[in-house]
DNA sequence: ACACCTTTGAAGACA
DNA sequence: TGTCTTCAAAGGTGT
């Protein structure tokens, strides 16, 4: 990652990112990890579809939309899935996209302006905000959820639709690659076969320029042609769009609003005019909204939101004139983990029973620290280019206009802190979210501030400065047993109560409430101080995490010794504390 | 209806 | 400068 900073200028701030460090015995954890999971998940994942046809009728289009419907399908499908993924590799390899920074990333995202900043996924597909260009031939499944797309399925009018995906050979950023097939017109060729791109103005297919891949940042040009564009990353997977936008239409109050040309060429050299349908509020291109505005009227009220674009293009929106009276709410631009979580959090839902934001955001952070060095960097890469396009676009704003438009998230002085309590500061707290039932993954410790890191992502890669930490414990095979095992004796297990003692210890009574009803084992260790939020381990815990050396990097010693303690876990799957063992 | 929960990171506020 | 707070997403849960 040379382009993470370089000095290319990047006057956002962007030098003070922080990666999470993560020693080399990671990287092939994390490869046994998937190797190990994959399996299970498969089983998992094919249990979860036959579960939510069951359940539910939107997840069950979604399902089968994107899974083989038989077992020869399937196979074929993984034949052929392996096929094309060994194809993308040469053709990566080829140069197509010349040294790609982001080597999961080969698709391309199209702005739909039909209703581009709608706030959240229960829209029309055609409110998606971007389209993904797909690599050749590269999305086998997405053929068959084309094929379907004549009908609207529920899939694009819910983000709450797990989506399942192969384990296999999958980038932790794939599911942007396999998400938004349907988003193509029926009538549309298969634009995600080809690279090409449409001219906004005639309408035939050209290849697009290089320089037409991310004009909207200047800075590291390398990465220029290989990032598809930045704002694909404002387009999340669900159908669901980072940002919102007021149901009438951007009126851009704001001559931030305004786009440069290059903006507005960049934008609209992504569409298609077969997937682009008018605008339905006369939105200019140049008036093409950042996403992150929303307005005050509709931010917090989803279902006003659901409006479809159809809807918006009879009836006439509010009358302007009141918008413009109100400043519309621009928010903030995703941080790494924000992206990686908005991209992950589909995968995690599919791979897990779980449902509960709090639970899925807490395995969501402890895969972040299983990242590699390198798949971190690229979030905080795309971070970095999503705050210069948000300051692009809006350059007179501020995080702090957007202070108190929430309503008071936090209890600010929880009356039960203790003073010798490692969650002395306030912002979080020890609890086990993850109801034990459900668990597939223990949540990590967050360590991220212990983590520091050089100036920046690349400087972090360069030298890493972070202890080994927990990340072994943390690069544990996402498992998604729920039967206890003979492996369970390795862990502290504990009664389920045991949990008590260390959440109501460390948090704060009221805050365990959601998870005080399913009592899961949660064991703090080492923490990193400087972090907030204990840690609980609802795992065997390696002795690495309890190891001073993680509070240092570590030595050749240490990592010897955690290559082979890698070794150790990885030959057991991670055995997931379901229920007491009593 | 709305706050909470939970995660990390960025940015602002404050001492 | 260092610490703390707020907000960004998400969706089930609780009030």
């Amino acid at each position: 990652m040379p382009q993470l900073n370089g000095g290319g200028g990047d006057d956002l701030g962007a030098n003070d990112e922080m990666i999470s460090f993560k020693d080399e015995g990671e990287q092939e954890e994390k490869i046994s990890e998937n190797v190990s999971a994959e399996r299970d998940l498969d089983d998992v994942k094919s249990s979860l579809v036959n579960e939510s046809e069951n359940n539910s009728s939107s997840s069950d289009s979604e399902q089968t939309e994107r899974r083989p419907q038989t077992r020869a399908e399937s196979e074929s499908y993984e034949k052929t899935r392996d096929y094309f993924s060994e194809a993308l590799r040469r053709q990566q390899d080829g140069g197509f996209f010349k040294s790609p920074h982001y080597p999961g990333y080969p698709f391309l995202m199209i702005p739909d302006l039909t209703n581009p900043y709608l706030s959240n996924g229960s829209l029309s597909p055609s409110a998606r905000t971007y389209l993904q260009m797909k690599w050749p031939l590269l999305d086998v499944p997405g053929s068959a959820g084309l094929k379907d797309s004549r009908s609207p399925t529920p899939g694009h009018l819910s983000n709450k639709v797990p989506v399942v995906q192969h384990a296999h050979h999958v980038h932790p950023l794939t599911p942007l690659i396999t998400y938004s097939n349907d988003h193509f017109s029926p009538g549309t060729p298969p634009s995600h076969l080809s690279p090409e791109i449409l001219d906004p103005k005639t309408g035939i297919p050209r290849t697009p320029h290089p320089s037409e891949l991310s004009p909207y940042y200047p800075l590291s040009p390398g990465a220029v042609g290989s990032i598809a564009h930045p704002l694909s990353w404002l387009m999340p997977q669900q159908g669901q769009h980072m940002y919102s936008i007021p149901p009438g239409g951007f009126r851009h109050p704001y001559p931030a609003l305004a786009m440069n040309a290059s903006m507005s060429s960049l934008v609209s050299s992504r569409f298609s005019p077969h997937m682009v349908t008018p605008p339905p509020h006369s939105l200019h291109q140049t008036g093409i909204p950042h996403p992150a505005i929303v307005s005050p009227a509709i931010k917090q009220e989803p279902s006003g939101d659901n409006i479809s674009p159809s809807m918006h293009a009879r009836k006439s929106p509010v009358p302007p004139k009141k918008e413009e009276d109100k400043k519309p709410h621009i928010k903030k631009p995703l941080n790494a983990f924000m992206l990686y979580m908005k991209e992950m959090r589909a995968k995690v839902v599919a791979e897990c029973t779980l449902k509960e934001s709090a639970a899925i955001n807490q395995i969501l952070g402890r895969r972040w620290h299983s990242l590699s060095r390198e798949e971190q960097a690229k979030y905080y890469e795309l971070a970095r280019k999503e705050r210069q396009l948000h300051s692009q676009l809006y350059p007179g704003w501020s995080a702090r206009d957007n202070y108190g438009k929430r309503k008071k998230r936090k209890r600010e002085n929880k009356p039960d802190s203790k003073p010798e309590d490692f969650s002395i500061r306030s912002k979080k707290q020890c609890v086990q979210y993850l109801p034990s039932e459900k668990m597939c993954d223990s949540p990590a410790s967050s360590h991220g501030s212990m983590l520091d890191s050089p100036a920046t992502p690349s400087a972090a890669l360069a030298s890493p400065a972070a202890p080994a930490a927990t990340h072994s414990e943390q690069a544990q095979p996402l498992s998604l047993t729920t039967k206890p095992e003979g492996r369970m004796h390795h862990h502290f297990s504990l009664p389920g109560k045991a949990s008590g003692s260390t959440s109501s210890s460390s948090s704060s009574s009221s805050s365990s409430s959601s998870s005080s009803s399913q009592p899961s084992i949660a064991i703090p260790i080492g923490t990193s101080g400087s972090q907030s939020n204990a840690p609980i381990l609802t795992r065997p815990i390696p002795f690495t995490s309890l190891h001073p050396s993680m509070l240092s990097p570590p030595s050749p010693f240490h990592q010897a010794a955690l290559h082979s303690h890698h070794a150790l876990f990885q030959s057991q799957p991670l055995s997931l504390v379901t229920k007491p063992t009593e």
